[in-house]
DNA sequence: ATCATATTATGACAATTATCATATCGTTTC
DNA sequence: GAAACGATATGATAATTGTCATAATATGAT
């Protein structure tokens, strides 16, 4: 094997290419190019020709597109291990949605062709695909059936409870979004965000010092999420 | 090949296995079984194990789950070609959602084992399966962005529209789902899905004798879907 | 520092949607 | 056929959400 390779020692190897060796693992390690991205930096156009397989090693990144009056609408929000180019990938030839950097964030890209001639060779890695993929969409899915049953107040608990537990661990935490963008994700007007924002703060659920949250009171916040 | 095998002649042979032969095929065929189910019937339910691998060869169905308070939401609806038991099969071990009959159907059932140690062996038929799920998956979180954004007029226009274009063929066709039904799917009361019908009756674009809609006045609907 | 600009914030009001009550129609059951 | 039931239908009203106006605060450029 390539000793100069470094994909042996990535973290995100188990990811999807677990049962990789060899040739194989030379394949993906000459081919693949990592990239740095600034907060706030475009990743992926919707639209554009899809060439790499990309998945994030750090940082934090939206996937978002533009609806029929042009407002963008987010999809979904990832953390590494989670997919970044998903969904369209093996389906399409361009993009259906677009994707940036929420944080500083670096990605590692893989020509879709080397991807594709492994998968075809090594069924087992493309069923690790088959299954991390299907794992990501059904959480969109979920997601999107969840926020959709929830009053406005409700929506903003949900988004809260989630950076706070599945990507900060922790009860404070900066937003990785403005408030337009907060409601660009589960479907509400800025104003309302605010709004909502703003009564929780009023109610001693939360407190607020601009982009940072200290969530005070958990319990009545997931009754919210949950009920509310 | 086992003479007896009719999976060679199935039209949907090439869905997912296109590349498969002799053994592999013989071990689909002989393990495969199909199931008839009139309308009404519960084809899966939510929280069972996931034994088989499901498509639809003939009919219509609802995928569904029960929000928070019970209340039914309908994720999606598929006609042949599309998968039945699309996400969850490959990442869970039991199924997120209902599956139940619009129409009389028929379903080919294959074990997941037979399907998992098949793709193992064969990356084509593995990537097949991954480009299958991903668009079907896509097409799930597109229609649900879509329909987020509209109004509610807009979204029982979306929905007489895919029926009519997507699965009749035809301006004038029976709903397979109840109001309450279409309520589910596009999110809304099923005061307000009436409402709606009624309205678009009153204005000349429909016309409407119980389940069967006759769309006169297309344009004006896909506007109405459009921007309404 | 100062200005211009974008974001956050709040209130008043309008539009949309849900809820509740009630009526009609069609189907099934006896 | 009559009774009982569920689905469809419509109106009145309440609750929710969006729109518009305006102000305060933060951010960035010069």
């Amino acid at each position: 094997m390539d000793p100069s390779c470094t994909c042996e020692l990535c973290e995100l190897k188990g990811l999807f290419f677990e049962n990789l060796e060899g040739d194989q693992l030379d394949m993906i390690c000459s081919g693949k190019v990592e990239k740095e991205f600034s907060q706030g930096e475009s990743i992926i156009k919707e639209g554009t020709m899809i060439k790499d397989f990309v998945y994030l090693k750090s940082g934090l990144v939206k996937q978002f597109r533009s609806d029929s009056y042009g407002k963008e609408q987010i999809i979904s929000i990832s953390k590494p291990f989670d997919y970044v180019s998903l969904l369209s990938v093996f389906s399409n030839d361009q993009y259906n949605y677009s994707v940036s950097a929420l944080e500083d964030s670096v990605t590692c890209n893989i020509k879709m062709e080397d991807i594709k001639s492994i998968a075809s060779d090594n069924g087992n890695l493309a069923l690790n695909l088959l299954k991390k993929m299907s794992k990501v969409a059904d959480k969109i899915i979920l997601d999107s059936l969840a926020i959709r049953t929830k009053h406005l107040r409700g929506r903003v608990a949900f988004l809260l409870i989630y950076f706070s537990q599945d990507v900060y661990f922790s009860s404070e935490f900066d937003l990785p979004l403005s408030r337009k963008e907060m409601a660009e994700y589960v479907g509400m007007t800025t104003e309302n965000v605010i709004r909502s924002l703003s009564e929780f703060r009023r109610d001693g659920i939360l407190k607020i010092y601009g982009k940072t949250i200290h969530i005070v009171n958990m319990d009545t916040l997931k009754s919210i999420a949950e009920f509310g």
